[in-house]
DNA sequence: ATTGACCTTATAGTAGCTTTATAGTTTTAA
DNA sequence: TTAAAACTATAAAGCTACTATAAGGTCAAT
């Protein structure tokens, strides 16, 4: 199986997959005569594991973590239970924060009641002025 | 007032003063003899709304936008309001995003119940096997 | 005269790709 | 048969919003 066909099968795009062989997260593939790659089921089902990671929004560098207790199964799971504990609190506080900014946003929003100049609209000034509602 | 005091004033490191200065979002100030620049009032103020359009999220090219608004104030706000109410929404999918992950997460999570080997964890084996619950 | 604090420019690094440039290979169509 | 298309390769730059480093010039005080 060549690139283009791995990369069709996981909708994925072709330099994607050669950047996570450089990034060490493949394992370089064999080559054909021709310099091409050619890959094994065993790749694709490391692309799909690095794939549904990243839609978890994990790092490439958690991923290489998780990838390195796959490749040692023979430990306590505690690791991987601590760096999705982890992941799973970065993202609570991602979603506060972006929460309360959606508020602000809003209030700002509110301060113009439309159609003015932008001399006399309130969303500017409210920026200018700083009165965002605090925290 | 030179570099060292408008970043201090502000809260703000002097390359990133410099580095607005690049992008155009702030003027570039006077310059003594030796070479150092001179600020004044007007660009601590564009300065400090630069910063209080970052916190608020937007983007630089948003800023720049909004900038542009505010040198030409006699049009109609409208294209502050469909800036802001794009910047919102663009905000509340982030959200929405989010907590669909955070669901997911913790679902997964929930499949190890702990102290087992990686070998036999169900969070690795949810990750692999993708039954993570879509959406 | 030398230390230290400040200023200058230029360059590289961060994350996770995407895009571009340039070139070689294979497949398909005229 | 040959020329175009589709595919592959590498290397390098671009994206965002900075941050950090290097190498050096300027200024006040000691
Ligand atoms: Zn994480
Ligand atoms: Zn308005
Ligand atoms: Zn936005
Ligand atoms: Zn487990």
């Amino acid at each position: 199986m060549r690139i283009g066909q791995l990369a069709q099968l996981l909708g994925v795009e072709t330099q994607t997959i050669r950047f996570y062989e450089q990034q060490g997260l493949l394992p370089p593939p064999d080559r054909q005569d021709n310099g091409y790659r050619v890959y094994t089921e065993k790749h694709g089902e490391r692309l799909a594991f690095i794939r549904r990671c990243r839609i978890l929004g994990l790092s490439l560098a958690e991923i290489h973590e998780l990838q390195s207790y796959q490749d040692d199964p023979h430990q306590p799971c505690t690791a991987v239970n601590a760096l999705l504990d982890d992941h799973i609190s970065h993202v609570r506080s991602q979603i506060t924060a972006l929460q309360a900014l959606e508020k602000q946003l809003v209030s700002l929003r509110a301060s113009c009641n439309d159609d003015r100049e932008v001399e006399a609209c309130g969303v500017l000034a409210g920026i200018s002025e700083g009165n965002m509602h605090q925290q």
